[in-house]
DNA sequence: CATTTTTGTTAACGTAAGGTTAAATGCTAT
DNA sequence: ATAGCATTTAACCTTACGTTAACAAAAATG
């Protein structure tokens, strides 16, 4: 069952530490990459697939927040976690804002790493199963490609879908009959959860609602205060 | 599975670490052939068939760049990994886009390279199994060969492409119907990803949908921010 | 029922990505 | 050297996206 080393991305400019961390990390049955600076961290994350990054905030080059940044364009599924050097609530604040999944304050206790590292990769473990796979839905009378972000009727002609569009409508799709909280989406898809990214949803659940309105026996609710649910109406 | 050893095309001058490394590549099950200079490299890799090069950059007669490109004239494909002296700044690197698949800097931990190659076999593996021994595609009315670079309508006169044209067309009908990722393309046919190049690939697919036209069943589209698509529509 | 909060809708704007064309550069073979 | 390609660079234009703003409507609050 357990066959595969998880592999994790380490990123971290001071050297012993580093070294230190890493083969803590390797003791522990995973495979570790280490980079010494953001630049680095890059593009060794480009090179290979990864489970999970552990970065550095502060690093010569190339800081921590902007490299996650950099990997949340290429993959919005890594789990990231934040080593700080003190408990900096901007600091934390702007690594939640990026997506990060959690951060640690240096010096930190490895179990407690540890813990998480776990922790996280068991709850990928379960989410991947059901959602992060899963491109192509039926609602109602409608087609969604979700990886070639289209949206086709009844075999018509298709829809190009925004990022923005595919992903909501996706999310929605996942939640289908049932409550898509106004946060999950904002975190997951926004990563940011605030009054102008939460009326840009909004816009977006407008644009979602025209290109659903040709069958009605689709439609988006609101629930007031909590989010949106996406309803599809039998015969 | 695991049927045929690997084998390795190792340049490097040194003798005393070009036979340490050999010997440690070897009790690791690689095959290993050992040129002690570019010139003898090429000779070697003309010779056979190689699944990696390792190339020393400094090298009397002929250095591992020049080495390289002259590799690549022969054979797109091989992975290479350059072992680099530490001085040397990616910025050096970044000059000779030969499509180095790693660099290494010497002295390097030799259970990193050991990771490295695995690493590059396993990519190789997975991509190799589709790709890259197919030439011949049907798309809608035309017939390519890859090959000979030669793209027919209907059994008329054939269209002579480009290199660079039948590459890129190549790619998107390996990926027929499907998403072609823009990054795919700038890696494996430019082997470099920046503006310029990405610029490049768009006059090529202008030229490649010019080509095209006279088949309104066939066309190219575009996913923004992802990549292209060649969809061919039933009848 | 007046007021505040949340949601709905539309349009405008800024930025980034892609499209097009032509000129400059590089390459190869003569 | 130079003619004839292939490819890149450049400039410029168009489209696509996403955010913001402004205002309208609906729901909650008290």
């Amino acid at each position: 069952m357990d066959e595969q080393a998880k592999k994790i991305l380490l990123v971290e400019d001071d050297p012993n530490f580093g070294t230190v961390l890493k083969d803590y990390l390797m003791m522990n049955d995973y495979e570790v990459v280490h980079a010494k600076n953001g630049m680095e961290g890059f593009e060794k994350f480009k090179k290979d697939d990864y489970d999970l990054c552990i970065l550095d905030v502060m690093m010569p080059y190339k800081d921590g927040f902007t490299l996650a940044k950099e990997i949340r364009e290429k993959n919005t599924d890594v789990p990231i976690i934040f080593l700080t050097a003190k408990a900096m609530k901007e600091d934390v604040l702007k690594g939640y804002k990026v997506g990060a999944d959690d951060y640690l304050n240096k010096p930190f206790d490895s179990e407690v790493l540890l813990m998480k590292i776990k922790a996280i990769m068991q709850r990928k473990a379960t989410e991947t199963v059901a959602d992060s796979k899963q491109f192509e839905f039926k609602i109602g009378g409608f087609d969604l490609n979700s990886k070639l972000r289209f949206l086709t009727y009844k075999g018509g002609e298709p829809t190009k879908l925004s990022p923005k569009e595919n992903e909501l409508l996706r999310l929605l799709a996942l939640h289908e009959n049932d409550l898509m909280p106004r946060e999950l989406a904002l975190t997951k898809i926004w990563r940011d959860d605030n009054y102008f990214t939460s009326r840009s949803m909004d816009v977006y659940i407008a644009k979602l609602r025209k290109y659903l309105k040709i069958d009605d026996k689709v439609e988006i609710l609101n629930i007031h205060g909590e989010g949106f649910r996406l309803v599809i109406n039998a015969e």
